[in-house]
DNA sequence: TTGTTTTAATTAAACGTTTGTTTAACTTTG
DNA sequence: CAAAGTTAAACAAACGTTTAATTAAAACAA
């Protein structure tokens, strides 16, 4: 694993925050060093090129995923719908506080061309799904959760809804409504309401009979 | 309303594909000309500009979004429930037949600039969640519907669902469960699919008490 | 501690491509 | 003959990357 010194993470920073305003292509080298407050030529110095940059983005997060699931694993005394709310929330508490990141991969995973970065994402993806069937598919067998019901596709509502949800709150935010919130108090506001409606959701699909 | 020649509508619909797989500008005048089979000039001269272009994809595609929520207005006679079903199976199919344009939303309603076609996705949406949102609310004041349900993420439920399987679709086809499928076959599944599952989704949280 | 040498960091300038757009000449159409 | 369509070529600007020169930091021997 590598390690990075101030300048370098402040690049990797300032990349990450440019690539999910304006996209990867959208965003020059010129404006990364700019803001970063670095001469352009370090970027191919420290990185080698805008391409592996954007690993480095990848490499960073993917790492913090990493951690994440295997904290969601140590979960194992919960009863089943506990475990999925408390899944929920931490799913939402990550993806909030990294916006800038998940809008990256939801840019990047719409690219139909084959890319080391986009085989990571489906990489992680898969390693989600493969953490969060077996707690429901297992209460399903056990007859706790309700045994009709598309795991693969609960899940993607899972996802897509927080998903979603982060271009829609930079509308939102403009709102009269929230004006007066700081920015932390209105990310603690979604946080609250996408919680409170997933588990709602998820607690009607699994556990009611029609 | 403008009309299109032959020639102007296959630049059009040649840019909204790689536009959709490689991003605005991840594309390059040069791909859509030669992909289009036309001289780069060409596309100056009908369009005027490249992001010019884009808008014209947009103004395609939003007139058909415009006679498609004209049409759900006239669904009157139907029992709620019933209505929202009827809802979101048109919603799945108009999505899945506007693949490459809703890769195309998904990727601009992420950019923080503003700009002519965030202005219009907004718009979109607005007029989307007006015409649904009522729909769900003269059900609860009827006492049909549950009262308890944040209605807005409800609908960003739905968006969001169907949104995520787009790009979820491209690595899923490559399964070799669906290898025999032909294209349409699988959108069919999938259709099938996401209609099940969201209609469960939406009775489930509609009309059961907790 | 010195001075010396080696390595790493930093810079402005230049590199060759590619970009979106325009020009000016030419052809086709009505 | 006028208008619209079409073309290859050229345009300046921006792109990602590299170069070569310089400074700063680290390592080392005396």
């Amino acid at each position: 694993m590598e390690e990075y010194n101030e300048k370098q993470l402040s690049i990797i920073l300032v990349a990450e925050r440019l690539f999910a305003d304006k996209g990867f292509h959208g965003t020059s080298v010129r404006d990364i060093a700019q803001e970063a407050d670095v001469n352009i030529a370090m970027i191919s110095y420290y990185f080698g090129s805008k391409e592996k940059l954007l690993e480095a983005v990848f490499r960073l997060r993917m790492e913090a995923s990493r951690v994440f699931i295997d904290e969601l694993l140590k979960n194992d005394t919960m009863a089943p719908l506990e475990k999925m709310y408390s899944l929920i929330d931490r799913y939402i508490n990550k993806m909030l506080n990294e916006q800038y990141f998940q809008c990256i991969m939801s840019r990047e995973q719409l690219n139909r061309d084959k890319s080391p970065v986009r085989d990571l994402i489906w990489q992680l993806k898969r390693e989600m799904l493969g953490l969060m069937e077996p707690i429901i598919t297992d209460a399903q067998a056990d007859g706790i959760f309700y045994k009709d019901v598309d795991v693969m596709l609960l899940l993607t509502t899972l996802f897509g809804t927080i998903n979603q949800i982060i271009p829609a709150s930079l509308i939102l935010r403009a709102d009269p409504e929230f004006k007066d919130m700081t920015e932390d108090e209105f990310r603690e506001y979604l946080k609250n309401r996408l919680s409170t409606h997933l588990k709602k959701l998820f607690k009607a699909i699994l556990t009611h009979e029609f």
